[in-house]
DNA sequence: GCCGCCGCGTACCGTACGGTACGGTACTGG
DNA sequence: CCAGTACCGTACCGTACGGTACGCGGCGGC
């Protein structure tokens, strides 16, 4: 057997610069556009061809798939390493997270991908949700969660479970924000009113979860 | 002009019973077929024609309206009237609402229509999202804030602007259960957790918010 | 220069689904 | 008993869109 060999050349992990561009187009169409992404539209904004396309996506799903993928690959950009901390060195990194996360589900292009990865959700068999999770609200959690813990190994944070502590800063921060944006409200957040609002949400983290140094 | 009355039959206020067991047959669908709901399969599981739908809810967006509109009908069931507070009916009272809350949220029928009023509003002309909004968010938020009030009015809280303050309360309650949902993740609640999540967020939300009687 | 190969453009196919038309039945008022 | 109305069931239409097939131009290898 085996006549013909049939690679398989969907786009699992680095997508060249070429498909890069048609992923970027997918974004851009995704964020002009609203959800009625066809694909005739995307090789057209692209000058591709559909059947390319196909080739390097398989179908619709893997090009969605691939595209919140490509997203999420940009956004992960950060500069971790948890050192010993003081207050305000605590206090800095709680800010830095939340405003760049309300950054993030603030800006259209979370929105629209948080849309069609819920709208997949609720179609069965898309794992779309689940990828849109894990680099969203997972992937903050698991970098918050080591901050908070040396908060509390510096003696500066008390609680007994960090993602229970973790959740209850996540709520602080994106409050109504995310799915009053889902759903559509206008709501647009400069960049001050960001940095207020997380300044806000990380006082009050503080005063629940802190304590003067013993 | 005018040959023909041509009488504008379609729902806008209170379904009848028959067009409710229709609506209540969208739910059911929606709920166990995740969202590709067609019309077809309504008109089949409501044992009325097509025909029917569409003098009744003029096309699949007014179907949709309508079905959202009646859930939000029998949800608001719900006792008001805030009087004068003590801390332990103060409690009472934003518990209450926090355990509402969670059970909605957290309920199959809840993020099945965020979902669809999501998806909707992504293709814009989608007043969905603005419905649901406005009786999800908005309604809670319109009940909160007296209540909020009043407890300020008797001196157990203290803020500046009930918006704000109860933006709080619905982040420390809300946390990132409801994205979580909509995209897909199990974490099914069960009554005693959510009952225990109520709690910690009301005792949070004092601890920032409450004071001591003066 | 000639030959594959890659990928663009375009035409095409199949189908699912929104929306309409129509015949048949039951009920109501006159 | 007849006319009108309401509504069920089903057949039907149009179209949008996912997916495929094919012809053509450009480019690297021999």
């Amino acid at each position: 057997m085996s006549t013909t060999v049939a690679r398989d050349e969907t786009v699992h992990e680095a997508p060249s610069a070429r498909q890069q561009a048609v992923l970027d187009a997918v974004l851009a169409l995704l964020v002009e556009e609203g959800d009625q992404l066809t694909m005739d539209a995307v090789a057209r904004r692209a000058s591709c061809s559909k059947e390319t396309l196909y080739k390097w996506f398989g179908d619709r799903d893997g090009l969605l798939t691939a595209t919140v993928r490509w997203q999420a690959s940009r956004v992960h950009a950060g500069r971790d390493a948890v050192g010993a901390l003081d207050a305000a060195a605590l206090r800095d990194r709680l800010l830095d997270f939340a405003v760049t996360w309300l950054d993030v589900i603030a800006g259209r292009t979370s929105v629209v991908l948080n849309r069609i990865a819920i709208a997949h959700a609720g179609s069965r068999k898309g794992n779309l949700g689940a990828i849109v999770l894990a680099n969203g609200r997972l992937a903050i959690g698991g970098r918050v969660k080591p901050v908070l813990e040396a908060g509390r190994a510096a003696g500066l944070l008390a609680f007994e479970d960090s993602e229970t502590a973790f959740r209850t800063f996540f709520g602080l921060v994106g409050r109504d924000v995310q799915i009053r944006l889902l759903l559509g409200d206008a709501l647009d957040l400069d960049a001050a009113e960001i940095r207020r609002d997380a300044a806000r949400a990380v006082d009050q983290f503080l005063a629940l979860y802190g304590q003067a140094r013993p």
